[in-house]
DNA sequence: TTTTTTTATGGGAACGGTCCCAATTCTTTG
DNA sequence: CAAAGAATTGGGACCGTTCCCATAAAAAAA
């Protein structure tokens, strides 16, 4: 049952030398006679040797590793982010693991008490739905581990994070919609617990001002769980007296059902209610018809939130964020106008994104 | 810079009693009396201590640690059947790290070792498309550390593995092409390297002759890497004299891809060309027409090959697969018939599979 | 050749736990 | 009340590595 594994010592016994010199050998350590290192070199090739990391991270209190926390992952967002994340960690020399929260709180935590168990040297974090306790951030940064959050940040905290301007971009998409003749736009909005859903929110309605439309409280609902929920709410907007001629979804998998709901109440889209999303994900442009939505530059923002976590960890002096400010980086969304808002030939005439 | 984390000495120095009676409170040996524990626990608790997963590996020689490797994450199955092999670990205590190489055999090794040098207890496997040398699997083995693998499972090796049945699942699919009718079924293969492309193409090639239908070697093609090659092998397909009237797709977004060709062509799906896919993406159900393909039990998969594994390390003594034959374990398919083989009306009367 | 400097090696502490064995304290029993 | 047994605690080896310090060997300088 017990696994076996070589150790420095096996080699040192073989070769008759001392540990440290194996040891010195392996690292690439100038003081060793070249005569020596090849010798070890060979041997250690040959038995097989594999480093313990264990052992090392254990004595030299930095194992070279980084976490990354992710909410779920079965929307193409976070594998994307997360690929972007490990190329600049790859190249940087650092190992990246994974933890995937299922939008749970509790896995949270207990994910966040094994990566700091495992002495990981830094996290980047995005929360869960269900977050709204942050005692397990502050317990890290308490021990000197650093963190970097993106797309999901916590409000009260001041970390260092990568975020998309989500005010603005919510803004330029329901702007979208009025300027393509839309009075009625319904909003269904995400989970109070996310700043996000916040300022989309506040995007939709300063668009709405903007343009001398009065906020109709019956066009918007809060949406916290299932596909089924996103169902029985369009529905519900399109049985009121004057329905919504458009909507504006939280992101693409509520804008896709809510597709569904209008399809199958033989509605057209975008002529009868127009749709947006949000976040490009990689469904948005196979639906039927494409996907209006705000495409979010996700890989770019896996490199950046890395960038900014090897710059936490090689910072001699510890930055203190209860003094300083964190730093943040708002990375460009894009609105990609797809047939769910533009009918097929006039999207044609435009510059076609794919 | 460096973290500095609470041990079971400080709380031992406080108390002023000894780590070993520290260490048994705290892993609740039964030998500590009530009134030390207590102390020993609320102390653990007001300093926040957090055990050292690295120092306690190391002295204990297993890690209750596990890791999955799959090649890529952007499509819904592998980061479903992860899903699955979490569920079952979190609740047989284990911790689950995961690793992806971006379908490149250099980070799968790297992965490996990395695993290897962290000392999991057990390693979950799909290989990537690029792996044709499996050394790096068998000195996993010959370190006594078990592997599961799924779905692309090394011919030549003799280890447990949880699969579907490809060939079976394939000539499923081709059958129901032809029972619609259909006499010229073209094939888009996978890479060479996998099993389930070989034995996908023998279902393929069985149906056709057990249906009498002559194989046409102008219509199999080997799609090795990207969805542009796809797109030429299919234009191609549409350009031959007597074009295929369907197509039989290794995985989804092959087929999808292949769809995008079609419609730009201005033919029908599935009048003109009907489309089959493998392995029931989350997209096979959102474009249009939706596409029929071979649903997969992924999150099974996952909980399964984690039983197996679970099977593997709890084994007192360690299973040698150079002598024994390795468990195997096939899980049911399942043909959901959608729009791109028959056409909507007649659907809907059939059971609808969404 | 002898001394000094440089280079290569060995020895052993340290890291934070677990766990075995010995020592101590408390109970129980004859 | 002494002796035996049980419960609790302390002491220290061990796990695999790094790294500092000391020592030995080789090279350079005197």
């Amino acid at each position: 049952m017990k696994a076996k594994y070589i150790t420095i010592i096996d080699i040192a016994r073989q070769l008759n030398i001392s540990k440290s010199t194996v040891s010195r050998a392996l690292t690439g350590h100038p003081n060793v006679k070249e005569h020596t290192r090849k010798a070890v070199m060979e041997l250690a090739a040959s038995m097989e040797y594999q480093r313990n990391s264990l052992a090392l991270g254990f004595s030299k209190h930095n194992t070279n590793t980084i976490g990354i926390m992710v909410p779920e992952f079965m929307s193409t967002y976070f594998p994307s982010v997360i690929v972007g994340v490990q190329d600049v960690m790859q190249a940087a020399g650092y190992n990246v693991v994974i933890c995937q929260q299922n939008e749970s709180y509790e896995s949270e935590v207990s994910n966040m008490k094994l990566l700091l168990s495992y002495r990981v040297d830094g996290i980047i974090v995005s929360h869960t739905k269900e977050t709204r306790n942050f005692d397990h951030f502050t317990l890290a940064q308490r021990r000197g581990v650093p963190l970097v959050f993106f797309n999901r940040v916590p409000e009260d905290m001041n970390v260092p994070n990568v975020i998309v301007n989500d005010y603005e971009a919510a803004f330029q998409a329901v702007e979208h919609l009025i300027l393509i003749g839309r009075k009625r736009i319904a909003h269904l909005a995400g989970p109070e617990s996310l700043v996000n859903t916040r300022l989309r929110r506040q995007g939709y309605l300063d668009a709405l001002k903007k343009h001398g439309i009065a906020y109709n409280p019956d066009l918007m609902l809060s949406y916290d769980l299932t596909t089924e929920k996103v169902k029985i709410y369009m529905k519900h907007f399109l049985e009121l007296d004057t329905p919504p001629d458009a909507l504006f979804a939280i992101n693409d998998p509520t804008a896709i059902a809510a597709m569904e709901v209008v399809k199958a109440k033989g509605l057209r889209i975008p002529e009868d209610i127009a749709i947006v999303g949000f976040s490009n994900d990689f469904s948005a442009g196979l639906v039927h018809p494409g996907l209006t939505t705000v495409a979010q530059p996700t890989s770019e923002i896996g490199r950046m939130a890395a960038e900014m976590l090897l710059q936490e960890m090689r910072a001699k002096v510890k930055n203190d964020y209860t003094i300083k400010k964190a730093p943040t980086v708002q990375l460009p969304t894009r609105l990609i106008i797809r047939e769910s808002t533009v009918s097929e030939e006039k999207t044609k005439k435009a510059v076609k994104s794919k």
